[in-house]
RNA sequence: GUGGAUGUAGCUCAGUUGGUUAGAGCGCCGGAUUGUGGUUCCGGAGGUCGCGGGUUCGAGCCCCGUCUUCCACCCCA
């Protein structure tokens, strides 16, 4: 065993890994071009200023990030979204709008690796910029789906769940949450889940100084788990009907691609990143086993604060960890036995040179082939072309060599015929 | 970064109260098979038992440290 091995939380891909690596990303690009975007990348390092710029000076802690010979603060990429801003900006003037791109960018977390979550991993980025209406959410929603769907996951297996930043922050105000408190309450709701009710109301009423009252009616509005109950509840509230009517139509939107069995109307969904500022979305498995599988959503103040540029946009991230384990859990990881389309033999060392005529010849025309470095029995080189998964063997004997021909054999059915070597090199 | 668990062959694992030369299955290589594969049979290679130190006549097993992986925090892609 090698003294060495790969650092904590990176990945060493051997064949069969990086075939189901390639199966994701290929998946991901397909269904990209089918909704309409187009590839792009950036660099993986890049200035430690432009992360600090968007999400504050405590993110440093989780980058790899050095100074480089030049005396450069530079990080290796976290996350896409700085680099795309930074990318439209400079060039947002003369595309035309909507810009849709996306990218499948590997990126670096100087973190504690746990089961899905590495210290790098290849992330799918899909966004939307220049469109800021509702249309593009459900679109940008819709994308997201599918991308699990062209692996054979079903409404059985994944959910989105969806909340708007826009509708809570008109709830928490109609709740009589402080203004300026807003930001604070986002981060304290947003672990409902693992901290439960109590917890909650002693954090709203202590860090973030609500009444006792305004921490009860908080806490009350993510009883609701559908939007009817939401309207019915608060709907008279115009503010937070004007929020609802646009997460209805979203719905709608959903529903009318046939798609609504696949989101969920669910306000605990708040994310952690400060820049979301309207629908925002996770995509869970549905047994609760993994983490999020995908999150994302409208982000329309960034461009203009990283870009230079004052556009709308939106977009999710997909990373390739989770989805590999979900794929492997329900059993969709493609096959990844080798295939080859012919497989040579030379029956003694005097066909050797007929053989690699043959080979060449063959691979010239396309053709995928493999033959035995050294001469050895023919059933031993049938063997290897069976563990190979051959689908034909060409056989040169002596007598085939002096015909001209070569004797084929399909492997699935072991029939065999003589084939002159001239019809085998035809295209 | 904090707390807890974990580590034996490429993989999955066994290894008795501490006792001679650490085992199995699968996989890999070779042979049975000098013109025909998948099966079967036989043989072989591969481990300083994560690493370092300690206790002991003797350590895969006990103790300490460290690294790895996993779990919970933290944070979120």
């Amino acid at each position: 065993m090698s003294k060495f091995k790969a650092l904590p939380g990176f990945r060493d891909f051997y064949p069969d890994d990086f075939a189901v690596r390639a199966h994701i990303v290929g998946t991901w690009r397909e269904v990209a071009r089918r909704y309409g975007f187009q590839e792009y990348d950036g660099p993986p390092l890049e200035p430690l200023e432009l992360y600090v710029e968007k999400s504050g000076p405590e993110i440093v802690q989780q980058l790899y990030n050095f100074t480089d010979k030049g005396g450069r603060e530079v990080a290796m990429r976290p996350e896409m979204t700085p680099t795309l801003a930074r990318m439209a900006g400079a060039r947002a003037g003369g595309i035309p709008k909507p810009i849709k791109w996306f990218s499948v960018p590997q990126l670096f977390r100087y973190e504690r690796q746990q089961r899905g979550r590495l210290r790098e991993h290849f992330q799918l980025n899909l966004d939307i910029l220049g469109e800021e209406g509702v249309a593009a959410d459900a679109e940008l929603l819709a994308a997201a789906v599918d991308m699990l769907r062209a692996f054979g996951l079903t409404a059985a297996d994944f959910v989105a769940r969806v909340s708007d930043r826009r509708l809570l922050r008109a709830l928490l105000l109609h709740a009589g949450t402080p203004e300026d408190q807003l930001t604070l309450v986002y981060n304290i709701v947003d672990k409902l889940e693992r901290e439960g009710r109590e917890r909650l109301i002693a954090r709203l009423t202590g860090e973030a100084g609500l009444t006792e009252e305004a921490a009860g009616a908080v806490v009350d509005i993510f009883r609701h788990r559908e939007l009817d109950a939401v309207r019915e509840a608060y709907g008279a509230d115009p503010e937070v009907a004007a929020e609802l009517a646009r997460m209805a139509e979203c719905f709608a939107m959903l529903e009318a691609m046939g798609l609504r069995d696949y989101v969920r109307f669910d306000l605990t969904i708040v994310r952690g990143l400060a820049y979301y500022t309207g629908i925002v979305f996770e995509l869970f498995d549905t047994r609760g086993e993994l983490r999020a599988i995908c999150g994302g959503g409208r982000y329309d103040d960034l461009l203009k604060r990283v870009g230079g540029t004052d556009l709308p946009a939106l977009g999710f991230g997909m990373g390739d960890v989770v989805l590999r384990e979900l794929l492997a859990d329900r059993g969709l990881l493609p096959e990844t036995a080798r295939r080859v389309d012919f497989y040579v033999i030379a029956v003694t060392e005097a066909e050797r040179s007929a053989a690699l005529s043959l080979v060449h010849g063959l691979r010239d025309a396309g053709h995928s082939v493999e033959y035995g470095f050294r001469v050895q029995g023919v059933g031993k080189q049938m063997k290897a072309a069976s563990a190979l998964g051959a689908a034909r063997v060409a056989v040169l004997g002596a007598d085939e060599v002096a015909a001209g021909v070569a004797n084929v054999k399909t492997m699935e059915t072991g029939e065999e015929r003589r084939v002159p070597v001239e019809e085998l090199l035809r295209p």
